[in-house]
DNA sequence: ACGGAGGCTGAGAGGAACCTGAAGCCCCCT
DNA sequence: AGGGGGCTTCAGGTTCCTCTCAGCCTCCGT
């Protein structure tokens, strides 16, 4: 992970770039705005902080122009003391979050790690079940087919879901009527049936197969 | 944001509630030690509004008792008159601020945000996040779509709220009402159906998406 | 090859889930 | 005490799921 440091306050941002690099990451400090954003126009880092009192261009400038030339970067915000910065501007010049000094330096590793983690959240975080081309996510209760997005009832959805969490396994019909259904369930146990058929249907026929008076198995490989 | 009131002056108490409900935080009020320390025992509060001079137990031993047992809620104490508050006593019991009586409304409002504020930022929570076009600040409370700030009430920003911080996922019905009203909450579930109706139309049709069956999900990219 | 059990699937009735405009209530501010 | 804003309830309307049913297909044992 790749840091870059815009402070023109030399002793802080030595302190910030010591520390950050004790955490792990790799870190570049330069001093004025200009630089920051020849810099972090390269496009190679993974998070920058910005202060926004800086010589040459301030810290609105640079993250404005940074987002105007289409970087989605992480952008943190230092400001000097509470009431200089100004929520509305930072927001219009899309900054993801602000620290007023003095922070502490907990709450700026906290903050750092907190940005980066979202950033990396696109599919990381939630349980996401991949099966060759089928990518299941029970979080979001959506599911992709390659690149497809395929809706599914809510339903059909817990249905796929018994067979996800056992790929590759045989999972019953009646496993499936007591979790998806209830252990109560007194209608037509068919009723399994018709949704496996659907899911085949709108997903691919192959993936789901029968297991003949066993039950049904979601294949892992191709 | 759960906050549990424990205070034993009955119109204080519901005072009090009413005024933190109006800010956008689900409140629940218990009359008296033992209940308290029972309730805020569950871990389910985000604060906890603590009297001293309580039947039953008092407020510095529900502190200590919380704090033995792990939790690290923050504990606002609130004492009746100047000087019934020994200090040191309190930051023994590991209590995180206080407050004596009598106190104006807007001091103990900026209190409670202060703690939460304070504690979010020890946690890496961030206050604003950013999905598109749209920009939620928790911290100020202001909701930004694009250059324009969309003004919400308090409940229509509670609701938004649960559904930023889980962007991407699908939130409940029940989930949102058991955070942004009470669990206690009897009336009509349909409330939230109302208010996510309010908020797509302040803010943008496609912004939340509804899962039938399941929830509703704030979609994260466009 | 044949029969039967097990499995598949299209169609449609019925209803659950959801949306939303309207209206009442309550609190607070003037 | 009047008015306004926010919160909540209610009910009508709409969408689209769910489940049943019935006929057909497939597999397997004899």
């Amino acid at each position: 992970m790749r840091l870059l440091i815009v402070e023109d306050e030399k002793r802080l941002a030595l302190s910030l770039a010591r520390g950050l690099t004790a955490e792990g990451y790799a870190v570049d400090v330069v001093h004025d705005g200009q630089e920051g954003l020849h810099q972090a126009s390269e496009g190679t880092y993974d998070l920058v902080i910005l202060d926004i009192m800086l010589p040459g261009l301030n810290g609105y400038r640079v993250c404005a122009a940074l987002r105007a030339a289409g970087h989605d970067v992480p952008i943190l915000m230092l400001t000097a003391k509470d009431g200089e910065y100004d929520e509305a501007e930072g927001l219009d010049t899309g900054a993801d979050d602000y620290l007023t000094k003095p922070f502490s330096y907990v709450v700026l590793v906290a903050r750092v790690k907190a940005l980066l983690r979202r950033r990396g959240q696109g599919a990381g975080a939630s349980p996401v079940h991949v099966h060759g081309d089928l990518k299941v996510d029970t979080a979001a209760r959506r599911v992709f087919l390659g690149d497809d997005e395929i809706a599914l009832t809510a339903k059909e959805f817990s249905v796929l879901e018994q067979l996800v969490l056992r790929a590759g396994e045989v999972v019953s019909k009646s496993e499936i009527l007591e979790h998806v259904w209830d252990f109560a369930y007194e209608g037509d146990p068919n009723i399994v049936e018709v949704y496996v058929s659907t899911l085949r249907r709108k997903l691919r026929a192959g993936l789901i197969r029968t297991v003949r008076g066993a039950g049904y198995r979601l294949e892992t490989s191709p």
